[in-house]
DNA sequence: TCATTTTATACCCTTTAGGGTATATTTTGA
DNA sequence: TCAAAATATACCCTAAAGGGTATAAAATGA
């Protein structure tokens, strides 16, 4: 799963609007746009000041890896 | 762990240098000196450069949670 | 249907990431 | 011990990340 997709499917499981999100997690409207849209040169800090606010943060994953389910992790 | 120690980590079991590793990565070796040392700023796409040749990628993994071993992946 | 909310696109502007390079420090092994 | 290799620090410079804001498009639901 990317990234993108990932904070996309949380945002919403949460109920939160962009600019709510983006206010919550201290970025840009404009970065959490960015992010869902899959930008690739995104800063490292501000994707994890988003994570954060779901109890993730970025690390090494075994590339093609599925992303883990909070129950396996 | 730490994105820093995790490179670093995966960089020496493979017997290679830093200039090697950001050669090889297709990074300046200011980026893999700065990744070492935890800079918290770096570019999403330049890390993934890196992780790519030791078969991992950057994704969203539960807050405090350990890395995985290629065996649990 | 149509007004409201949400999301997307486009622009300007400031800050800084990261490349290169030079120098200093540390580590390593002979 | 000490020379060579590896790593760390410091500087300049350019491209671009990301904030703000304005506008357009799309989605939502009453």
């Amino acid at each position: 799963m990317q990234l993108s997709e990932f904070v996309k499917e949380k945002r919403r499981l949460t109920g939160l609007t962009q600019p709510v999100l983006a206010e919550k997690a201290g970025v840009g409207l404009r970065f959490v746009r960015e992010l869902e849209q899959g930008k690739e040169t995104l800063r490292l800090d501000k994707v994890n000041q988003v994570l954060k606010l779901f109890g993730y943060e970025v690390g090494a994953i075994p590339a093609n890896r599925k992303i883990l389910t909070d129950e396996e992790s």
